[in-house]
DNA sequence: ATCAATGCAAACACTTTGCATAAAA
DNA sequence: TTTTATGCAAAGTGTTTGCATTGAT
């Protein structure tokens, strides 16, 4: 397993409104340790359209509650990670993801930008492993 | 625009038949100082079929040739990047990508990983920003 | 002469959209 | 009551695949 993480950007929007089905994705959301597939979602929860996962999700995105990771097969998965600049530290194995908080990467991505001319510098990093339950296994 | 990066390791292969449609596939990325697109290639180089276009991509990802970019719309975007280890700068504005060798990384990478309890660790990283052409402009 | 590569079109997988209906606010 | 969200099915998009044919070796 290979993830890809896009960290979304906060946009305006409406409240959303609350309705079951947003309730039931962003409470599988919130228990899942690991970005989930629309796809996915829709199977575990019956009962909620296919379409309505993804303007859901898509939503979420956009305002900024949910992180975006591109599958190498083209899939998209999303977790809830809040805001604030972070990574990820994903078991290549099982899926696991670890919110990675503390980024010592500023001065880095600064300095190495600079060298080449670039400005406005942004970086995204992305660490994979296995962790320590399969490790043991 | 925002470039996601996937590199890819080297597999085993035979060797390539060279063609004429390989041959401009290939010309046509060496000479691009940016990411590509099957289609984006498809068009610049007619009288090379789609699927032509996409089996060399793939097959000069495969061989650890070419580098894999997923773009946020779910494109997959190539460049010619050679072997070993490395991460992209790329402009934000224009697309333009440097390749960036040296990267000290990886100590932070394992320190991190480990107070999490994940061991065989792996780090991908991309940086994005505006290169000084754009900047003047 | 072989066997892989090409081209085309059909098939695929994931995602988005139109529209009538249901249901928050 | 007004307005947004849902569900379904149809349409889109990027990519892959089957198969006959071409062409590199």
């Amino acid at each position: 397993m290979r993830l890809i993480i896009v960290c979304t950007m906060p946009g305006t929007s409406e409240r959303a409104r609350n309705t079951p089905q947003r309730r039931a994705i962003v409470d599988a959301l919130r228990e899942a340790d690991r970005a989930v597939t629309a796809q996915e979602l829709h199977e575990r929860l019956s009962g909620v359209g296919l379409a309505t996962v993804y303007r859901n999700l898509q939503r979420l995105a956009d305002e900024g509650e949910a992180d975006t990771l591109l599958r190498e097969n083209g899939e998209t998965a999303f977790m809830l990670c809040g805001a604030g600049h972070h990574h990820h530290l994903t078991c290549r194995r099982c899926g696991l993801v670890e919110r990675i908080g503390d980024c010592r990467l500023d001065e880095w991505a600064r300095q190495v930008a600079g060298e080449y001319g670039f400005t406005d510098v942004d970086h995204r990093a992305e660490l994979v492993g296995i962790c320590a339950r399969c490790r043991a296994t």
